[in-house]
DNA sequence: CCGGATCCCCTAGGATACTG
DNA sequence: CAGTATCCTAGGGGATCCGG
């Protein structure tokens, strides 16, 4: 199964410009990212919402992220012309597909970080 | 369908010691990890090859890299004492589990970066 | 309440040279 | 060939203050 021959397989030359992985890698290898999506997943939020489910994220990094996600078409920002202004965030149709890739990726986790963290101590003893 | 209620939603709270989500994204965040994980998809590798096709990475960040991986259980690290040492580094089965996500992300990447580069564009002519 | 603008620190990580 | 050790700097990102 592990064969490869041709066709864009596995991850290429990770330096082509146009390389599909490393835009994927510029994009989600970002933690805020990938957190904003995961709690936009569960619907709509606004801003200081976003910032006390993701504990640790300042301002700046958090605007930041959701500026970019919103360029990329992957989250819609609504403002509220109301006295205080009410902003919200909810993901878009093509934000929402990426949501399945990052679940099966979570859900690796769940089942394998048990398995990892034991061979870290084992690892660790020897070393 | 976005409804969501009980269980291990999507990424919970990203800052609980134990959060999957937390541990997957110190893994998988870091962009060598990946490529390198990309690359042994196709088979085992000797440093160099790893070296020569993973362009731009340095002889520091891919030991770095392999030595976590290794620590992991993810990837197995086989020293032949020859006359100029050689060290093949392969895939775990562990490993290989992980490769089923991580194409479920590329491909995200390649059904969806045309539309990101058009929104990016879109984006910026606004502002 | 949302977030822009500044300052500033710290460390990830690249370059280079050396070893077994 | 396969690393290890050392040095050094770019910029990621936190803290803070301000404006709409």
């Amino acid at each position: 199964m592990v064969t490869q021959s041709e066709g864009p397989v596995l991850f290429g030359s990770p330096y082509q410009a146009d390389c599909p992985a490393r835009r994927i890698l510029d994009r989600i290898g970002d933690r805020w990212t990938v957190l904003v999506v995961g709690v936009l997943a569960d619907g709509e939020a606004r801003f200081s919402q976003l910032s006390r489910r993701i504990e640790g994220v300042s301002k700046k990094m958090l605007t930041q992220t959701l500026r970019g996600l919103e360029r990329d078409g992957l989250v819609r920002r609504t403002v509220y012309p109301e006295v205080p202004v009410r902003v919200v965030y909810a993901l878009t149709d093509a934000g929402r597909t990426l949501c399945e890739p990052l679940r099966a990726l979570q859900e690796w986790a769940i089942a394998h970080l048990g398995d990892v963290a034991a061979s870290q101590e084992v690892y660790d003893r020897a070393n």
